[in-house]
DNA sequence: AGTACATTTTATGTCGGTCATATTATCGAA
DNA sequence: TTCGATAATATGACCGACATAAAATGTACT
């Protein structure tokens, strides 16, 4: 469980921790943080732990540090929110449609193209590890856990087809997205399963050589996958006032 | 002199250093690198910068470790090559066509889009923004280095005004892509400059609230920073060439 | 011999403290 | 009032020790 324990670890939940405060908006834009003692005793470690959590987030462009001066959070622009951890950590933290809308949007703009590329340059082996992991997602039944994980590589695979190292990069992106999916799939089971058919006519444009028809059909797979999404939150949003109608009528 | 300043810190200078290593594949995928002590004592710095060293290069993708285990060299498909740093780390380390030829490839396929999106939905006030970043292009002449900062905002104006901050993230690569056109500028003067009036043929669009006609502008000004970059990439080719030959004479 | 379990080894993880450095803030003199 | 010297202070770097987890080794039992 590399992850259970990398979170285990104390700097890194302290990284996370203080993510949490500047990704809500708590700790704003410019703000300038308590001092590292300070922030030290605030989260019952020593000095060291915090300067290793701060130099994670320093790399992650969250905040910057000058020596007197303190440190301060950074304006957006310079958040790297394409970075895998970032984005595992705003969904967990903040799971919001307009984090989902985002995310979905970047994906139609990207993956398409890289499908399209993928069938025009693709080697037979990038292919044959696509196909395989079609084949793994098929199995998969409704099982939502063992669909998820193929379905990344799926969609890995075609990212590292291209050729293109920051198309692959995206990957992080796009496992932040079945990240999402998944986690709103007990909102709506079934879901993911139905995109099955659309990968499979993904991967015979791809096998076909045919950049136009791929390009097509990994768009459609966005859409059924922003409908998905859209339908899930909607369902979370009526569950959500259910519930609240439902401590009403206890309250009164 | 924010940049300078850091790069003149210990922890950043010894990161840079390592990551050329591995980005270089020096140190290849799955390598277990040396002991923090021995690294400590190679780079000549205490264990505890080579530990901040290491905490920013793990945020980055770029490695792992585990306790006892050691430290090793993550699959490429964990780097994340959108990373601000990583991106200026790679071509100051290695400028190789390659890499110009995927930066330029990312770039054309998502800013068009973004372009789009941005001529739908930016508002007046991100418009105007975008505006005066295109005035001072104008007013910067045929300075490559007055010229080029305007550039880029220009272009993380059109990012932004897409309310997606995904998107935005995606600034870090127009930056590495502007600073690797700047850096080729010496061996293609002038090439910037001809880029003017197709950043006003795409802000006409833009005003024009013309997706469709803003994407295609967008396009076309991608196309020829392709052009640019290459034609640039081939003298530097030939120089290289002319260069070894002068020293075979040389020799004879 | 081979396997399951206990023990040792070792590289990373955490701690507290000290000193260095840069930059801000303060104070004093012209 | 302004400019320059000085003091204060938060981050940056270093050190040495101990904690922890996991790999490697050793040991007992089948």
């Amino acid at each position: 469980m590399p992850r259970d324990a990398e979170l285990r670890q104390s700097n890194t939940h302290v990284a996370r921790e203080i993510a949490k405060l500047i990704v809500s908006g708590v700790w704003h834009e410019g703000w300038t943080l308590p001092r590292e003692i300070e922030l030290a005793s605030q989260f019952s470690v020593s000095r060291t732990s915090i300067r290793e959590s701060l130099s994670v987030l320093k790399a992650k462009g969250l905040i910057a540090a000058r020596q007197k001066a303190g440190t301060h959070v950074r304006e957006r622009i310079n958040w790297n929110m394409l970075d895998a951890e970032l984005l595992e950590w705003a969904w967990a933290l903040r799971p919001t449609e307009e984090f989902a809308r985002q995310l979905t949007q970047v994906r139609r703009i990207v993956e398409p193209e890289a499908c399209a590329i993928c069938a025009e340059r693709g080697s037979d082996a990038d292919l044959a590890r696509i196909e395989r992991a079609y084949r793994e997602m098929d199995a998969a039944g409704m099982d939502s856990r063992a669909y998820s994980e193929p379905d990344l590589r799926f969609h890995r695979g075609i990212l590292t087809a291209t050729g293109n190292d920051f198309l692959v990069a995206f990957g992080a992106t796009v496992e932040a997205a079945l990240r999402m999916s998944f986690d709103l799939s007990t909102l709506n089971p079934g879901a993911p399963r139905k995109s099955l058919p659309y990968h499979r006519a993904i991967l015979d444009e791809i096998w076909a050589r045919n950049p136009d028809g791929a390009r097509r059909a990994m768009h459609r797979l966005m859409d059924l996958t922003e409908r998905n999404i859209i339908s899930a939150l909607s369902r979370r949003h009526g569950e959500a006032m259910a519930a609240a109608d439902a401590s009403r009528e206890h309250d009164a």
